[in-house]
DNA sequence: ATTATATATGAGCATATGTTCATATGTATG
DNA sequence: CATACATATGAACATATGCTCATATATAAT
């Protein structure tokens, strides 16, 4: 194929679509995402399921809250978080029925 | 949920659904998985048309060969390079798809 | 055999990322 | 208003990652 003749990505597109990976490609978000995906959950009920620290925790939903992938409601001290992007659920979805089913 | 209640997923799986992320988090190998899903391509021509090293490149396609995400054939002196794992592709280009129409 | 071309690989370096620790903020309650 | 509880956040540190540079390997041609 001729240079001029690919269909090039723009790199607006790449740097969206590398932030979607990145986000996925953490263990412990990968966790958090898939725990959400099943139920609403408040960040120390996560930290306990998870056995991580609260402050860990609290650092990885600062990312998932900043790109959008979850949403919350309070409700006195307490926080639920709960998912807020089908489409990447989506993905991670594929990606665990991949993985399982090698 | 309770605590034993929840469907957790294998720490396998977990590292499984990681390591194909990790792959497709990085926009070089996001460059050339898209190219490589157009057209078979020898290692200087991905680094012509992607304006990277041919160092770069090739380590980039030994981390793609090692996953076996790619494949070669060789021919002479050239080796050409191919995807080897349409659901990575499928995965690729659904996120390029909502990235582009956001 | 020597040389040229295509690709691979190891070491070193700079940057990015995830955790911990300490502390701050926000909300309810006595 | 003081205290307790739930969560957030900044700094510091350790590890991972991707690039470059130099060099190695493989194949072909002279």
């Amino acid at each position: 194929m001729k240079m001029e003749d690919h269909s090039f990505l723009k790199s607006e597109t790449i740097e969206n679509v590398s932030r979607i990976f990145k986000v996925l490609a953490d263990p412990t978000r990968i966790k958090i995402l898939y725990l959400l995906s099943q139920e609403e959950c408040n960040v120390n009920h996560i930290a306990e399921v998870l056995e991580m620290s609260q402050s860990a925790v609290s650092h990885q939903l600062s990312i998932l809250r900043n790109l959008r992938l979850v949403k919350y409601r309070r409700e006195g001290k307490t926080l639920f978080y709960s998912c807020d992007d089908e489409h990447v659920i989506s993905l991670l979805k594929q990606a665990i029925d991949h993985a399982e089913h090698h």
